[in-house]
DNA sequence: TGGGCCTCCCAAAGCGCTTTAAATTTTCTC
DNA sequence: GAGAAAATTTAAAGCGCTTTGGGAGGCCCA
């Protein structure tokens, strides 16, 4: 069933029909009515494609799917941030589009993107310091938004970030009032702008109380159980252990609570550990007693928060950028405590 | 850049062109290439929308993102198949587009989906046991694919699935060989036809070893880490406690190494664990060694498979349903070992 | 009674592409 | 070198919708 059989079958024009489904102020109610009684009765719907080649809107936002390049590894955020963007994107009649980017070449799917009119709208993922495809983007004039930031970059854009230098540096302030002195960092990949920030808030704490970082405490890679684990199981046989890790991801900090179980030390008492909890739906930190004390923020919340900036800026092209800072609460768990008055060790 | 213009261009008409840029044989080799040549040089691509509605195509193969309707989980397999699935659909040239479902109504979704011609295709994921969508997918004639199998639909449809009642039979045989006679159930939820199958693997081998499944030891909820947790804690403190778990999930698994752990119990040999491993990129089941032994099928391997077949279904309409079982593999790691003589056990 | 002004509806153009049917040019064949 | 056949190219229709620019009545007022 399409606009024209629609219309001769109600003895009308396309012309009335589409305004009578469109909300159009010049047909009577009882035209109206009947319309759009017909379409119901007759499960009629306007094809997507002919109404977007009308409209010169593709009523679809597109994003690309966020992999490492790497070890080829799907961001674990990406299920939960997915979620939330687009329950708030359907309430605005979009979708979101789905691609790989062949080759390594993401810029070219966004130069595509905006050559066919596939999209009227891109969302950036995990942006690094220094991210070129927001340049790119500006340029080449798609609308978008950054699910975070990027440090660097000086001309201005729209994002919505995590307050990550902040979370860091109070869960490493948390940590020395607890008599904590060396203070592990377990961090994710540090060209990303995220892990930047964090390392850059737990050194602002450390400095701010009069400490030094210590290279050999911090570390960063792709925040798998298996880094945690390792990483957690090197430092504790150094001369001077760490009392306390900080870790960038819930996943990690599973493989931290493997080496310290398997070292038979007990979380919160010998070692305490703080992570960054994105709030996973299927990874949650515990109900009411959280497992680890943590700086919480929902990615899924951040997902919903950015939907709706985007389709402001879509709405209004001469809309200045949006920049929304959402902060972590910080949710204190079993899985931190005073300082030990003898570090934990084990034998390396 | 659009086709007149490009046309105009090159003083050729828009049907050389567009026969040329899609490889008609009708256009000399000389003109195909000074036509690709100035696509190239002005930047030229179809406009999706217009090629579209031209074609009758939209190449897009729709999804919904699969949540829970109990609290709103994201299934966190969701990533890494989306990630197979769009690579093999990118090579055809296909995006995928994704939808949540507003309100409970999925159907309404593939319905929306059909009438408005927005997909060519769609893949269901999370089948339940009598799954009702199979038959309205096959009724309004969408073409689809199952990433998993129904157990109680009759009518042919296509499927991807792994073959979870072998794989579960099989782990529960190793559990048996090792001596092992009270093994627990940590499944998935039930009326998820994965978790059905896996709890029918489960039984028919304990069956065929002349035992009976003991529905205290059989236990089904969403996969979280903190219902592996309870469960464990809660079986360890039964008169005869299970020496052996067999888990649906990594991630649950996680939660009953933490019970063990914490009941200073050693995985492997106080308590073996078998898990259910889908070789998620994000929680990796070490690197050499195994920390789980596991029954493993790459998930993200099966969203390549199912795309594959999704495209030769859509080129073909006539095409047969394509059925596709993968194996998993046994994969033994350290969490497995002889039955204790005397099964572990928590205080109540 | 006629003109002006609403209200409601319609014909047709246009969005940017593919494809059918036909026209033109080139190449053979004898 | 004429005519047929093959190779190229083109004009125009069509995909299904929105939207522009009118147009037909009905109503009101002078």
């Amino acid at each position: 069933m399409n606009l024209k059989s629609l219309a001769e079958a109600l003895g009308l024009s396309q012309t009335t029909v589409s305004r009578a489904l469109n909300g159009y102020p010049e047909v009577s109610e009882a035209t109206r009515k009947r319309v759009e009684e017909a379409a119901v009765r007759f499960g009629y719907r306007p094809n997507s494609r002919a109404k977007g080649l009308a409209t010169g809107r593709a009523m679809l936002i597109g994003q690309v799917i966020p992999t490492s390049t790497q070890h080829e590894m799907v961001n674990p955020v990406f299920g939960d941030f997915v979620a939330g963007a687009s329950q708030n994107l359907a309430q605005h009649g979009y979708d979101m589009l789905l691609t790989r980017v062949p080759g390594d070449d993401e810029g070219k799917v966004y130069r595509e993107f905006r050559a066919r009119g596939a999209v009227d709208g891109v969302i950036i993922q995990a942006p690094d310091v220094k991210d070129d495809r927001i340049a790119l983007l500006n340029r080449i004039g798609l609308p978008f938004i950054v699910h975070g930031r990027s440090t660097g970059v000086t001309e201005p854009y729209s994002w919505v970030d995590v307050n990550n230098t902040q979370a860091f540096r109070r869960a490493t302030e948390f940590l020395l009032q607890l008599g904590h002195r060396r203070i592990a960092l377990i961090n994710g990949l540090e060209r990303m702008d995220f892990a930047f920030r964090r390392r850059k808030g737990y050194i602002q704490a450390l400095e701010n109380a009069g400490l030094s970082a210590d290279p050999q405490l911090m570390c960063t890679d792709e925040m798998t159980e298996q880094f945690g684990y390792m990483k957690t199981r090197r430092m504790l046989a150094f001369e001077d252990p760490p009392t306390a890790f900080l870790c960038a991801s819930m996943i990690s900090a599973v493989g931290i609570r493997r080496a310290l179980q398997e070292a038979q030390l007990v979380m919160g008492r010998d070692v305490s550990v703080i992570i960054h909890d994105d709030d996973l739906s299927y990874l949650r930190n515990g109900e009411e007693i959280p497992i680890f004390t943590a700086t919480r923020s929902s990615v899924r919340h951040a997902g919903e928060v950015l939907a709706d900036a985007l389709m402001q800026l879509i709405s209004d092209p001469d809309h200045p950028p949006i920049n929304q800072l959402l902060e972590a609460q910080l949710v204190v768990g079993s899985s931190t405590g005073p300082a030990p008055l003898k570090a934990a060790r084990l034998p390396s």
